[in-house]
Order: structure tokens, then C-alpha cells, then sequence
DNA sequence: TTATTTGTACCGAACGGTCTGTTTGTATAT
DNA sequence: ATATACAAACAGACCGTTCGGTACAAATAA
């Protein structure tokens, strides 16, 4: 997973997959059908993994929906240049073979829709606190906001910065301004 | 320009732009050093050709700013279906190539910075008229709506989808509500 | 003539994937 | 308890192809 996660799909090879995790190539090849398998296998896990993750920081009921939001887009953000900007998996897979392969290209917009889906609650609940704009669906806004942590992942990667800050003041951008 | 566009680095080699482009081997590496020069020539290119759309579609003044946003966003994004959903190169190369060589990195960023400075005049104007939030610096406001379009390229690159639902939504959340 | 550009054969390395011989765990028969 | 049978798992040499890049002679330009 890491190494599809830091090197993309096609500078990647099974030599190296099966160094890397003391595999050998017979092993490799009676566990999994091709590299395109094992790709959508790691895909199915990352986004397991992910989405756990994203309900385990939205669970906390403590703190206002809002700032739940705000607390975990700032972590993933965050945790960004310490981990070389790796990025996410779905989204990188996404960017370079949403176009060259229709079966990957659905395993990643399955996944993202699956992250949607758990994050939207949070949205509905951020909304219905008056702190994030009524004026769009709940479904559709997390998909903006989404989408946009997706495009500062991919700027951050070469600006090397967090980009919490194109983040940050695009969500208070979304706050409801009939508070203030 | 059109294969790495297409096909990605690692998925395009030099046999493939030679026989594309009518060169040959001897032609290519006499033109150009290597295969990441050729790289970042192309995305000079890219970069200036994109800019000159930005200015020739932001400059008519007939509209209101706000409007030639949405509708330089909405043309870009409506062209996707039938270009095969190919995106925008400068941000296909960030995300296959941002963490793996940093002079690419610099040089996708640079173009980046260059349609933000393109775009940041019609965003202060709409500003200015009332129609876009004030309480952002144009810069980063600009900053943040072209991050975000990258987003929208990459989810629709899967979904096969032109995304402008998602944009332009996006877009009427940052206007500014008080005229409301 | 001399300098530059071009065509193409070729290089070693890496690619995804296959093949075959061997090991291993388990189920059944004795 | 021990022997036999057998499929699944595995190790790794090997396959043809493609990779980025080089060498060098032929062609062209100055």
C-alpha cells in the first residue's frame, strides 16, 4: 500500500513489490491475478482504512460539528510534509489512471463516494448548527469540500507546505456569515 | 504534449513521442537532454498556451467578473467528456510527479502560480462588485478556487462526469450573500 | 571543408508475467 | 500411530518486451 501510496502505479514494479514485502514473484502470483488485482486490493484497503479513520475523528460528539471538520481536515493536512506529502491513495490513483482504466477508475470513485458518505453526517449536523451554509445539500456540499482537500493535496505536493491554510479559510468561506 | 497530457510520465516512453511526432531517437536526444527535459519544456508550452486562454477569456468586460469566472470554469469543465477527461496537465504532472522530483515539482508549481496571477485581477473585481466574499485576499480566494477546479478535474477523471455541478455550486457558495 | 543534425542499430536494465520443481498442510487409509 | 495421496502455496530462474539512453555513420548545412 505504501508503495503504490509514494510511487504511483506505473513507476512501480512487481520486483519491487515483492522486495519490499519478502514476497516472491510465485507467491505474488498465486495470491493475485495481476498488479491490477493487487492494486484494486490495495485500494479496497486503504479505503477501509480510511474511512475508520474519518468515522473514528467525526465520532467525537464533544465538539460542535464544525470544528470536528476543521479538526480533521487539519490533521490529514498536517500529517502532510512529515510524511514526504504522500498524499491519498484514492485521489493519486484517481489522477493517473481515472483516464487509462475504467475498472481502477470505479474503485476510486467508489472509495471517494464511501468517504462522502461518511463525513456527510458531520456536514448535515455542521449545517443544521447554523455553521456551515443551508443554502446547499448536505450531500453535494461534502462533496465540494472534499474535492477541494483533494486539489490542495495534489498543490501541496509541490509547494511542500500543509496547505491548511488554503483549507482552513476555504471552510470559514462556507460558514454560515448570518452569525456574525 | 497531448500524450504526456493523455498517458502520464511514466506511462509514456520515448519511443512512443518519437513515433508520434515523426522524430527520431537521434532527433529527440540531440533536441533535448533527456526525457524529464523534454518534460518540462512541454509544460512550459502548456503553461504559456493556458495562460493566454485565462487572459483571452477573462478579458472581455461586456460581463460582469463574476460571470466570466463562472463561465471560464463551466467551458473548461464542459470540455471534459469529450476530451476524454484529460484534465489539465499541470496538475496531472503534480500529482504523479510532486513528490518524486523536485525540479518537475517547481516547475508545475510555477506554472500554477502563473494562472493564479492571470486569475486574481477578475476575482478582486468581482470582490469589489459585491459578488465574491471580501473577507478573503483576493490571492488566496483565487488560490482556493483554482485548487479547487484541480480537485474537480481529478474526481471526474473516474467519474466520467463534467463536474461543473460541483463548481459552480462551489462558486455561488463564495458569492457573497448580502445582495441576498 | 567543417560543423551540425539526423537515422538507426544497439546497450544494459527493468518491466509484467510464466513455468517448473519443490515444499507444505491436511485428509484419508492402513 | 503411521503411511499415502494430493492440492495448494511457494521459490526463483526465465521469457519476450519495453525502457531510457548511447554510438556512430550518413546526410545536410555552413
Amino acid at each position: 500500500m505504501h508503495l503504490f501510496w509514494a510511487k504511483g502505479y506505473h513507476n512501480l514494479g512487481v520486483d519491487a513489490i515483492c522486495r519490499e514485502t519478502g514476497m516472491t514473484k510465485g507467491a505474488f502470483y498465486n495470491a493475485f491475478k495481476n498488479k491490477e488485482q493487487f492494486l484494486l486490493t490495495t485500494i479496497e484497503n486503504y479505503g477501509n482504512l480510511i474511512t475508520a479513520h474519518l468515522q473514528n475523528e467525526l465520532a467525537n460528539s464533544e465538539t460542535k460539528a464544525f470544528d470536528r471538520l476543521l479538526h480533521l481536515y487539519k490533521g490529514m493536512l498536517e500529517a502532510q510534509p512529515e510524511n514526504n506529502h504522500i498524499g491519498c491513495l484514492v485521489n493519486n490513483t484517481m489522477s493517473e489512471l481515472g483516464i487509462l482504466n475504467s475498472t481502477v477508475a470505479s474503485a476510486t470513485s467508489y472509495q471517494f463516494n464511501k468517504f462522502l458518505n461518511v463525513i456527510e453526517p458531520t456536514v448535515k449536523e455542521a449545517q443544521q448548527n447554523q455553521d456551515l451554509t443551508q443554502t446547499i445539500h448536505s450531500k453535494l456540499l461534502t462533496e465540494i469540500i472534499h474535492t477541494t482537500f483533494f486539489g490542495v493535496l495534489t498543490t501541496s505536493k509541490t509547494t511542500k507546505s500543509s496547505g491548511y491554510t488554503v483549507m482552513e479559510t476555504f471552510l470559514y468561506a462556507l460558514k454560515n456569515r448570518s452569525d456574525e
